[in-house]
DNA sequence: AATGATACTCGGC
DNA sequence: TTACGGCCGAGTATCATT
């Protein structure tokens, strides 16, 4: 979806059209502290991006003609789900990538038409006509505007998706498809970020194909064997082509912004019970027991630590463990001298609730 | 030494 | 001049067990 959060806020407030608008998280903090979520174009044009302090923002955007508006997750939450219905009407193989962004096997077996023998490889024409027909649907039904991407492989359709954005269709060939990922740059492809970006321009490569040149052994070194791996593969033009399966979530975890920067233990633990509420309503939901918690703590510095405990038997969403998080938070006291700016709790490890649970 | 579990950081989105 | 959220999974270091 383009400009997902910003387009739907845009869409609800007739007084929003033609205005720039930014959806905010607001931390609490004081009057405008927070960051930018989402912008619309008009937003981008000045300059506003995602991740920028929303102070940063309002010096770009003239008062009269921009909105700063609160997230509201769940009604994106809700859009998101009727927009999951219509693809899955319409198609097969499908994952679901992100609040707003699907990802599409199309062999030309539409859900209506199972027992159609599957399109040969390749046949991007009748790709192309899918893909027309369900921007139509998005716009016609929920009057949403998105963006597709068509290509051979998951990585050339999502960056096609990219390229072509916003509202747009870009198709790929095979040949196309290699060529734009090999003259790309860096950063614009999915997983590599300004990290892994920078440092490959240190090991000097500045296009994606120039990783081709690197010495396996350093990328190995330099991003670990995965990774280097990956990025191996990626310069030479070998990439994954297919969907994968949709995975499971095996963490749940709530952060939030302290009004004040503190180290007063009963501070923290005040705030985490507020978050704990939430996460595990999230576990109960979700029908989860865990073994692992974690309290997430950032610094005044913004530097992140953790600190965790396991736990011999799984935990359901309604166990006491006051005693834990009480020792986990003087455990980071204990080693670090400064003032805790915000601070989150994480469960993980799960293990499935319901069906068999007393074997042991 | 090998394997598995746990604790923690990094960084992408 | 500064300003700064809330997630999640990947990856690695370290510890425990065999």
């Amino acid at each position: 979806m383009d400009y997902f959060f910003a387009q739907l806020e845009e869409k609800r407030r007739p007084m929003a059209s033609g205005k720039i608008i930014v959806v905010c998280v607001y931390s609490g903090r004081s009057a405008d502290s927070g960051v930018v979520s989402t912008v619309n174009y008009a937003g981008r044009a000045v300059g506003i991006h995602s991740g920028m302090p929303i102070a940063f923002a309002k010096k770009r955007a003239p008062p009269a003609d921009s909105m700063f508006i609160p997230v509201d997750h769940e009604y994106y939450a809700q859009v998101s789900g009727q927009i999951d219905a219509i693809i899955r009407k319409r198609f097969r193989k499908v994952v679901q990538a992100s609040i707003d962004e699907w990802n599409i096997e199309d062999e030309g077996n539409s859900a209506e038409e199972p027992a159609k023998s599957p399109a040969p490889a390749g046949d991007s024409g009748r790709a192309a006509e899918d893909a027309i027909s369900l921007k139509k649907a998005i716009r016609e039904e929920l009057g949403l505007a998105c963006s597709i991407g068509v290509a051979p492989s998951l990585l050339g359709a999502k960056m096609a998706s990219s390229k072509s954005k916003p509202d747009g269709l870009l198709v790929l060939s095979r040949a196309e498809e290699a060529k734009m990922i090999s003259g790309s740059d860096l950063e614009k492809v999915p997983g590599i970020g300004p990290k892994t970006a920078q440092a490959l321009k240190e090991m000097g490569a500045s296009k994606v194909g120039d990783i081709e040149r690197l010495d396996p052994i350093s990328l190995v070194d330099v991003f670990g064997r995965k990774t280097g791996a990956w990025l191996h593969d990626l310069g030479r033009g070998r990439f994954d082509s297919s969907l994968g399966s949709e995975k499971e979530q095996d963490e749940i975890s709530r952060i939030g912004t302290l009004k004040e920067k503190t180290r007063d233990p009963y501070m923290l633990l005040a705030k985490l019970d507020e978050l704990e509420r939430d996460a595990r309503e999230r576990l109960m939901q979700m029908k989860k027991s865990y073994r692992t918690v974690s309290i997430i703590f950032v610094t005044g510095d913004m530097k992140s630590h953790t600190k965790s405990e396991s736990f011999r038997n799984p935990k359901g969403y309604d166990a006491d463990i006051r005693k834990e998080k009480a020792a986990l938070v003087q455990a980071f006291l204990a080693e670090n001298p400064g003032d805790v700016r915000r601070i989150g709790i994480r469960f993980g490890n799960f293990m499935d609730l319901g069906g068999q649970t007393t074997l042991f």
